[in-house]
DNA sequence: GTTAGCACTCGACATCGTAGAGTGCTAATA
DNA sequence: TATTAGCACTCTACGATGTCGAGTGCTAAC
């Protein structure tokens, strides 16, 4: 559909298109790019490109623009080609390996590293506990009428949630509690856990029997209700970078856009679990990113999906960096919480 | 210095500038605000408010608008007729009771709502574990080489650290640590800490006088370096409401310095410990909000000061409104943290 | 001391003309 | 037949110019 000329020019465009932001003329190609024909032609194939849906035109002096369709065919050949490699990303590893941390904050360092290495705004969810199994679990007198309850999960996560109890327990019997939880759930999801419970209670812990019924419940949900938590940004500000965002009203949208949590979870939830997703344009759900791109890719504990990270920039956007920096974090990221502890702790 | 009609002249004037943001005329000034006097003579007047400091005029032809002198004047008369109460704080209170939560959602929550009532920009420091008394301390195994500390404070707070720790213990050593720790440390400051501990270390926990011995400057060191987690800020896009900030780099400027936790942290912390404190454009040590203002209130745990709240936006700003929300809202996030946790339960 | 009146200043805004970049078409060329 | 040089055409960006109006400062009269 596209001959060889054609897609060398319309690659030519964009690579121009993506360093400089400004519409691309056909003496520019033919000066920049030895493609070894006149400015003449290419101008014919330009025009061709734009009957095809590839190139627009902001007005009809003006040099010819990348549309998203053109984006995708570029990211596609790019993806096909598959030698994506981010050299530096032992460093990075050794970098996120240096703080002592819970896994949250490995991912907040990678949001940070992110967004500094590829000079756009950068995205990651932290795995949700309730897919991650107990290690262990701890119930902390708060006050008369509050536990904390402490959760450990084999993949590293950390997380605390405040319940209400009603019934005032002394350190001790918490810690009975404690003991009773961890035996039943220890190497379980949460959601797995309540008929097991239901069970076993009326022998050994029957006189507390109703805090113990109440707790998963409780925790489940606050566990949901605070979803957003899940969710680290780092360099918004970089959208000020970029010409096209110089419209105050459009970098407005997009800061208020990504501030918003819960929109911004959702769209990601809703991305593919593939290695990499790559959303152009309009592929966006989100009006208020049609004129962006979206970069995913996920990490895994023992082979299970269990977050993302990404970046999100405007259309014009330096594919190749991007998808080698995102595809690399996210490999080290699932080899930081596959490692054993012990390996974990010498930084290997 | 100033007669009654100068500063009846210079307060309409920063009224009518707050609201509508455009330079001051004299005709405005005589239409809008009946003073008795003809624009001519409010001419006059102006003229010495100029030279006095307290206006200055973007160009020749142009109205006048105030100066940092001239909200100072306005500030501080306002602050001595001091009948700033804010109406719906009632409902405020109840409304951060019904969130179940460590203290630090609550301040979450009041960031939030702080930014919504005034629509500026808001700030919210939560108090230091270290300037808190211990209420329970208490340690989770998460593997071979790391220990989970989770800390609460009788005012409230929860706040947990993982540390790394050499020898691997039991669950059941660890809990007898717990309790060791526990016996010693609760009401009493984390730095109150070495010595006392010293001491008992020989008698019953001689087999883990190692660790022991290590936890307390391990924690220590690792809230320090977490210091920015305790700060929290909330409606940061709401700047670009303001037509002074439809400046892209005065947006971005704007934006990156609020970004910037550890600086705003340093910031709000220079600030007395005033009740309320009003930093005016210049006031600002930082050079980044040279042209905002910064009003901040503490809240505070049985008298003593453990934190604050605040609004940061142009200098243009509703003081009189923004005055009675901080402070009214500081005021009952002292009332929350002060009151015992039965009635906290209850919401009273 | 106050005010009306007026000349003056300066930015905002619209208009106009020009320069330059880029196009599409045509006719000549290999 | 594909390519290219040439040229007329289009459209924006930008600077120059002119006008309008808001606001001032000064003066003279009240």
């Amino acid at each position: 559909m596209l001959d060889e000329r054609k897609l060398k020019i319309l690659q030519a465009i964009i690579h121009n298109y993506i360093t400089c932001a400004e519409p691309v003329g056909s003496r520019i190609i033919s000066k920049k790019y030895s493609l070894g024909v006149s400015s003449a032609t290419i101008r014919n194939e330009m025009a061709d490109l734009e009957d095809l849906g590839y190139l627009t035109q902001p007005h009809t002096s003006a040099g010819r623009v990348p549309s998203d369709k053109a984006y995708r065919l570029y990211v596609n050949r790019l993806l096909k080609n598959d030698n994506v490699q981010f050299n530096s990303i032992e460093a990075i590893k050794d970098f996120l390996l240096e703080e002592i941390g819970e896994f949250d904050r490995i991912l907040q360092n990678s949001a940070k590293i992110l967004s500094k290495i590829t000079n756009y705004t950068s995205l990651a969810i932290a795995p949700q506990i309730k897919e991650s199994k107990i290690k262990h679990i701890q119930l902390v007198p708060v006050d008369k009428t509050k536990v904390l309850v402490v959760i450990v999960t084999e993949n590293g996560l950390v997380k605390n949630t405040l319940l209400r109890i009603d019934n005032n327990l002394s350190y001790d019997q918490l810690n009975k509690i404690s003991n009773f939880l961890n035996s039943r759930i220890k190497g379980h999801y949460i959601s797995d856990l309540n008929k097991d419970i239901e069970e076993s209670l009326i022998d050994e812990m029957f006189k507390f029997r109703k805090t113990i019924k109440n707790i998963i419940p409780l925790v489940n949900q606050s566990l949901d209700s605070h979803k957003t938590d899940n969710l680290y940004s780092d360099g918004v500000t970089k959208i000020f970078d970029f010409p096209e965002y110089s419209d105050i009203d459009k970098a407005k949208a997009f800061i208020s856009f990504i501030e918003n949590k819960s929109s911004v979870l959702d769209m990601l939830l809703n991305t593919g679990h593939d290695d990499i997703e790559i959303r152009i344009g309009k592929e966006n759900c989100y009006d208020e990113i049609k004129d962006c791109s979206l970069i995913t890719a996920t990490y895994s504990f023992k082979g299970k999906t269990i977050g993302k990270i990404g970046v999100i920039g405007p259309t014009r956007m330096e594919y190749s960096k991007v998808i080698s920096v995102v595809k690399s974090l996210a490999v080290v990221l699932s080899e930081i919480i596959d490692m054993d502890d012990y390996n974990r702790y010498l930084g290997r």
